[in-house]
DNA sequence: GTGGTCTAGACCACA
DNA sequence: GTGGTCTAGACCACC
């Protein structure tokens, strides 16, 4: 469902507002749909349960999940529709700058790195 | 000399260490330069010497500054003749997994994300 | 875990920088294992926690410990599968110049250095 | 006369002071000889008067130079005659221990040692 | 609970 | 003049 790093430098309870907040703008994670419980994930990542109920009580406070009592989170209906592609694209930006910043830095040809990038795609699908 | 944020976000020591970086990478700083007294650095950003010191003293460990008692830091001769390219893009690499799965995430065809990334690549350039 | 010594000369931080590389060289410390926290061992041995903090931070940087957020600083995996013999005796030549030079300067014999380096050598071996 | 290298460490001033021992102790410096003036090797190895100035006046504090107005510091009479062989091995134990210390953590064999001395001799007489 | 960051201020060593 | 070291104490982020 997730996939967290917890040595990547991003928080933990961070990334996983960050994937939630992706797969809904891209329609992956539709309203009523059902969030993983906050045990079976920290279970599943041998996380502090903890850092989970934070995400999700932060995206609760935004009004992108909302709790029922005894019953899963869910995802709320949308305040806003499913984005374009554009809009999507715009969440990657700082990523992207990132990304080619260093490699500008690092003196990495622009081909070159087209070349890993399509190499972490595939290997990411996996 | 620098150009600091106090309210940023990110450390200010670490501002720091990013633009002597950036300097030396783009060539404005070149080896035997002298980097700012921290006293004076210190004065002109209202800011506590020992910040400024922790950034030049991660510097030097990374082997980016020379000291030497008395005198201002200066940058290193480049020790590393270079790394190759592949070390290089080994550093990428954790950039590179960040923004694929993002992109996944926000399902963005790949084809999308080289053209993002090409954009991102020439704005940069300039 | 550590023995400070704060009239010695050799700053504190340093020692505990020295001591940790002895102990993972020794393999009294082993990947995985975790340090003693910062605020006790800023107690334990009545020291500023800052001190402490600056010597894992170096230790960091150099990387030999690795820093998971709200947990104890860890011994890295030695990333380096291993420096090859020339590299290693690369940074004993410092230390080699400075014992040659003394050396000629005392009028020692190459022959009787041989000799003194070679009981210095069995003797720290106990 | 001197061999000084400033990023070495120890400091400059002690430097001078253990390479006028290390002569004396030898015999290659004997009592009336006359050291460089300050100036001139002030001038030769681009150092500030004032740091060889502190190690004569620390070296005449000692005893071990005597300073008569307008002339060159001079070496005073021996308050304890030459020393033999041994004694003048006992200086360099700690730099042997040290470096002993160092090839050990680094895994280096005794007799790669042993080669890297000789090379380092040889080198170092030229 | 963990470590991180920063400040204010003192004192030291070196050139 | 340079940087180094340490303290005391405050506040923050994360797990």
């Amino acid at each position: 469902m997730f996939s967290i790093n917890p040595s990547s430098g991003t928080p933990i309870y961070r990334q996983i507002i960050e994937q939630v907040r992706h797969k809904m703008a891209s329609g992956q994670l539709k309203p009523g749909d059902e969030l993983p419980s906050v045990r079976d994930l920290a279970q599943e990542h041998a996380l502090n349960p903890m850092t989970i109920s934070k995400a999700y009580t932060l995206l609760e406070a935004e009004g992108l999940l909302v709790r029922q009592r005894g019953k899963p989170m869910q995802i709320a209906a949308l305040k806003q529709p499913e984005m374009d592609e554009v809009q999507r694209l715009a969440y990657l930006l700082p990523a992207l700058q990132n990304l080619v910043q260093s490699a500008q830095q690092l003196n990495i040809s622009p081909e070159r790195l087209m070349q890993a990038l399509d190499a972490a795609w595939t290997q990411e699908s996996e």
